[in-house]
DNA sequence: AATGTCTTCAACCGCCACCGA
DNA sequence: GTCGGTGGCGGTTGAAGACAT
């Protein structure tokens, strides 16, 4: 009750910020109390992990660190936190928002309506001196094959070379 | 310029696991 | 063993900005 729930304001911040530097954060619950703060615990406790941390590390995802989400998406799962720990000053909060609004996408599409592909490393690239080559793709459906043989550059070529960095570059077929 | 639609992401909610009494 | 308090997690929401018409 007379608790302030919504977007958090400068000010807030500032006295969250003051108040964990100088007596830190050993009980959340009673945190908003001892610091003067119309806020619950958890309210506290998810600005301060989310946003107010020093070690936080903002703005755009690199190509690494979503190619990491993936591959541990791949086998993991939505366990965000533990996904999270592996990306050094990323919230469990910001990778489950990015895998949401653009990651999960990129997977969907790669599933052009219900046509399923993969890709393998050509045979005869397998003497790349940097042991990388270009994808080939197998698809699994002749029809998708014949269209995309079709019109020539087609557009999932993006998704290609997308699929191409997290999974070629990284050894696997 | 006005309005509608879509996208993004900070914040909330409910549930569960853990721990000490 | 169980109960209550607390922290942490994942799913979801909604406000605000971006974009399209």
């Amino acid at each position: 009750m007379g608790m302030r729930k919504g977007p958090w304001s400068a000010e807030e911040d500032h006295i969250l910020i003051s108040h964990i530097q100088t007596h830190g954060h050993a009980n959340w619950r009673a945190l908003p109390k001892q610091a003067g703060l119309l806020r619950c615990g958890k309210s506290c406790r998810l600005r301060w992990i989310n946003y107010l941390r020093p070690d936080i590390k903002r703005g755009k995802f690199s190509e690494e660190e979503q190619d990491s989400i993936l591959k541990l998406h791949q086998s993991l799962g939505n366990k965000w936190s533990t996904i999270a720990a592996r990306l050094p000053g990323r919230t469990d909060n910001e990778v489950k928002n990015f895998w949401h609004t653009h990651l999960k996408k990129k997977v969907h599409n790669a599933n052009i309506s219900g046509y399923s592909y993969t890709l393998q490393l050509q045979e005869a690239q397998a003497s790349d001196g940097n042991g990388l080559a270009s994808p080939s793709i197998v698809f699994c459906d002749a029809k998708l094959e014949e269209n995309i043989g079709n019109h020539g550059s087609c557009q999932i070529s993006e998704e290609m070379e997308f699929w191409y960095n997290v999974f070629i570059k990284s050894g696997q077929k």
